[in-house]
DNA sequence: AATATCATGTCAACGGGTTGACACACCAAA
DNA sequence: TTTGGTGTGTCAACCCGTTGACATGATATT
């Protein structure tokens, strides 16, 4: 079967000790006792068992990745841009797609801590899930609050969703709505609304929101935006909290024959390199995306380093300007 | 610290090995027993030690994927199914965003070993890297040639170009370009192209087609786009071997001011779920991107329950009509 | 009263690598 | 000659859970 260590010392004539040794650079070796060991390796065909050494090490440097799916381009994206930095840092990272349900989301964490991940970067959660506050492991959130004391990454979402208001009030809108996606996620996500709804008021403007409870159905975004249509006949701007939902309400609003930016203008969220590649006119709030991933990817390492800073992080976000507002 | 099985066994004053016996469910026990043991794991938040536990049992229950990069819809859609599926039957998943780098590839080969993965999913692929032939551990493709003894499922790529360029011709395109990706791709996506010269051929006409050598270099891809139609100012037929590709043509075209279906037609390849909410007009080959994960998946578990069938799988397509062909 | 089944305990080996303690041999510099 | 660095070996404990062997009661069945 496979080869062991005590294979390995004996292929190349040394002792079970001293192959350790060469594999972890320890203590005074010869180059020719590397050589042989080496070589070993390679005719045997060995591969150091990393269980083994995770064991005994009591560090796995494995981190669980939960999020809602990664077919979705912008956690698509950013998931990439996280398992590149942790990757290039000797990381290794196993990836949860918890498609926003709770039982899901519980049994994956279940699941991380017995394979004694590291740590867990988290960008997906429901309310009421209270495990992470009791849990002795570093885990950092991606725009979700899950308790006080995990720090959380998000771009400045109260921002981003004033500038998205604010341009389309610039680009003289009358009646402008907001689409988001469900309040039960505890997200500073939220913040666009809350940004939103606080433009509107300030310029005496009711604000109206509609919410999409289940953000990952498709047929149900599109019942939502038509009776969106219908409940606002005289609706001329809509601040989608995400691209694929501005990208579903163009497709309703061409089939309506609505003009595109005349009649309705729209502006989306996220500004994934997919939406802009397939849908370049859209006008967006472009999240920083590799920096979020960066940034998560740091503050994780540093408290598995045994630092203890709660601090969150808001990262810049970016008005890109397109063909839709 | 932690606590382990023996801080359950003596919190609910039994032995080590009940303890391990109401884990595993083996031999007999009294359901006092299991209370008592579940309650202490309750009161200590214990977790099992997955490590201690695949060490013994010489089974992982981990499972690679390679995987170009999740920031491609198609490949995100592609491994949230795999995921999914593999969660369901009680697999992990580690994740690997190869970046079509050869280097890459290889060091998360060595890594998947090391960390004792059951199998391996691959949907990326250098050439010569042969590795795969040596490897005595399962192994599945998607879309992707790795070596004779390794199944590989994909859609019917040669039935998809063929119909893509038929379709264009049924519309009346007189000069049709296929751009692709980088042919050293060891990949079956190679019949797309081969049907679109043999279609082209039969037709009479002669067949062209481009390269993108970078396949994730957008700025390349531009350009390449660009020197196209330089090149063939009289192009009126362009099918693209995947949706980005054909977004990007789109794109250009629209820059230059080219009707579109009118002066130019163009065909896409993938339909993912993404491209078909952020571009809905767009004609395109649809793979059954669910079917091939669910197939791969079931392929690998095969082969990780000791069958040795290497029958490729091959799945049907389906032209989706949009505007703009 | 004898036997079978149920319930639990003790003990040791095992999976594969790591590490510290200690011994021994060699060689070079002081 | 002594000292100290270098190079390698032996050995045992450890990480944590699993498993088989074996023993001992308790309870139920015949």
């Amino acid at each position: 079967m496979k080869p062991n260590i005590k294979d390995i010392a004996r292929h190349a004539g040394v002792s079970p000790t001293t192959v350790s040794r060469v594999l972890n650079n320890r203590g005074y070796l010869s180059q020719k006792t590397k050589d042989k060991v080496h070589q070993a390796m390679k005719d045997l065909n060995y591969f150091p068992n990393e269980l083994a050494r995770s064991l005994f090490k009591q560090k796995t440097n494995l981190i669980g990745l939960i999020f809602p799916t990664t077919s979705n381009p912008f956690f698509g994206e950013l998931i990439f841009h996280i398992e590149n930095s942790f990757s290039s840092k000797g990381y290794k990272v196993l990836l949860c797609n918890s498609l926003n349900r709770v039982d899901k989301e519980m049994a994956y964490l279940d699941m991380l801590q017995r394979n004694q991940v590291d740590g867990i970067v988290v960008g997906a959660h429901n309310r009421h899930i209270r495990q992470y506050e009791s849990m002795h492991l570093p885990v950092v959130a991606i725009d979700r609050n899950l308790s006080d004391s995990i720090p959380v990454v998000s771009s400045d979402n109260y921002l981003g969703g004033k500038i998205a208001t604010e341009h389309l009030l610039n680009k003289g809108c009358q009646k402008i709505i907001h689409i988001n996606g469900p309040h039960e996620l505890e997200t500073p996500a939220n913040k666009r609304r809350e940004a939103y709804e606080e433009v509107m008021m300030k310029e005496d403007r009711s604000p109206i929101t509609y919410e999409l409870r289940e953000s990952l159905n498709k047929n149900y975004t599109k019942t939502v935006i038509n009776q969106l249509f219908d409940e606002h006949p005289d609706v001329d701007g809509i601040f989608a909290s995400d691209d694929l939902i501005a990208a579903a309400v163009i497709s309703e609003a061409k089939k309506r024959g609505m003009n595109i930016p005349k009649e309705l203008k729209i502006i989306g969220y996220d500004g994934t390199e997919s939406v802009k590649t397939c849908l370049p006119e859209l006008t967006t709030i472009q999240q920083p995306i590799q920096a979020i991933a960066q940034s998560a990817v740091n503050v994780l390492i540093q408290q598995m380093g045994g630092e203890k800073s709660i601090e969150n992080i808001v990262l810049p976000i970016q008005l890109i300007k397109g063909f839709t507002t």
